[in-house]
DNA sequence: TGCGCACGAATTGCATGCACTTTGATGCGC
DNA sequence: GCGCATCAAAGTGCATGCAATTCGTGCGCA
């Protein structure tokens, strides 16, 4: 009942939070693609510290499961399975609705406002440009679960939404948000209303159908990772020797 | 159905992630108490890194909620409040429902073997010294996550359960964990059997009992925030000044 | 033309150094 | 004896430097 203080997630120094949110964002607005090489120079002298801290950023957004870190390699963006996306949206199913039943008939006026604002926002939105709506639907979910003052409640729906979103950019057809906005509308509502099972259903089947329309096939559209695509063909010429890639398909 | 690689999650280098085990394993275990000083130098002296290393395995840490990391102070071990372990304990009931619903009848010999084997080991060391039976406890839940090959539930559920275990420390009467292996039995069991809805119940009031057992009151019973503990005796004498605490308290 | 190899450039892994902040202890005034 | 200012010791924040590894490109060879 009583309202705690959000505390801060992790993210120790401003410098480093300040690098990680921008990523984040640079991420779900598909202005960094899943694949896209993120150099430690590069991003210091972008953001004006040393390579210690871009370092540092880089070490907590794979924690978040944001970039992919391999030894001795450049940090990428992270390219998530079809399979860690169903996987994903799984878990972000239970934990929204845990969100929404903690927050039915619980909401405060100005709390109702914002959430208003921001499905406006959203509405405005629409027109413009693809990444920016596909961005602000995704921080409804995290809106709400910054309502819900649990720390660990807002940390992990916060992540799952970036990663979702993100294979959004991988699986997602060109475009398949549009309705997705009644569909916030009525959980407002629900919220509003208090009635804690009508919201939980309409949370998850809200998620359910953002992961249909998103999910739509197990194969990738974008042409990203190319020696699993290719794999299926190899072994089909398998009988002779392993097919070799050509250097120029291998590199990127 | 086809079993995917179970990717490492983060961690980049080894020389981190093996820090970042060791100090996970001495907090679970309570080598490290909640408030514990983790000085930069002293763990990279202690592991034979420099400070950078030491100081990456915090930011790791931190990320998880284990270690408190802020400005300019020393890291220390987290003191999560009470609310923070009810709502962890929410998340994780929701998480490993998840997991067991996945599992249910579905696990092969070796894993029925491996997990017969852990009880087995649980039910050794409840003899022997306390930390370590929590620990088992606590690495039985993981150990059922990682059947599962979902990186994110892993992920998740590691994390929470290694916080859930931390708040055990803090909170928890002197030993209350007896009962939880014939629980751990049970599910095993029920997961043998197949039946989702017994399953996941079963895996909700084992929770349940976990916690409640383990949180029995909003008040922690060993002596942490020392300030806050006397927070209401200053109340009560007020109409004087504020009471001073003698410095050899205040300090620790 | 296509393939392999080797070398230079780019990049990471890690330690160390310096500046700044916090800590806590000592000594002084009351 | 108690409180407070002052100062050294300890610790963190961050950048930089060097070694090791990877990446990419051009050359030689079939």
């Amino acid at each position: 009942m009583a309202p705690r203080a959000a505390s801060k997630t992790a993210e120790s120094s401003d410098k480093v939070s300040v690098i990680c949110r921008a990523l984040r964002r640079a991420i779900i607005e598909q202005a960094l693609e899943p694949g896209a090489k993120l150099p430690e120079d590069s991003l210091g002298e972008r953001f004006g510290v040393s390579r210690t801290i871009a370092r540092h950023a880089l070490g907590q957004l794979a924690a978040e499961g944001l970039v992919e870190l391999r030894r001795n390699r450049i940090a990428v963006v992270a390219t998530p399975s079809w399979q860690d996306a169903r996987d994903a949206f799984d878990v972000r199913i239970q934990l929204e609705r845990l969100v929404v039943r903690q927050l039915a008939g619980k909401l405060t006026k100005v709390q109702i406002e914002e959430l208003n604002a921001h499905v406006d926002a959203e509405d405005r939105a629409r027109g413009g440009s693809d990444p920016v709506s596909i961005r602000l639907a995704t921080e409804f979910h995290i809106l709400l679960a910054h309502m819900t003052n649990s720390p660990i409640l807002i940390r992990y729906v916060s992540e799952i939404a970036y990663r979702c979103c993100l294979t959004l950019s991988l699986f997602s057809r060109p475009h398949s948000s549009e309705c997705a906005i009644n569909e916030h509308r009525a959980i407002i509502a629900a919220l509003i209303k208090g009635d804690e099972e009508k919201v939980m259903s309409l949370m998850h089947s809200h998620l359910d159908s953002v992961a249909g329309r998103a999910l739509v096939s197990p194969v990738p559209q974008r042409g990203r990772d190319l020696l699993d695509i290719l794999a299926p063909y190899a072994e089909a010429a398998e009988g002779g020797r392993v097919v070799k890639l050509p250097k120029a398909v291998r590199g990127r």
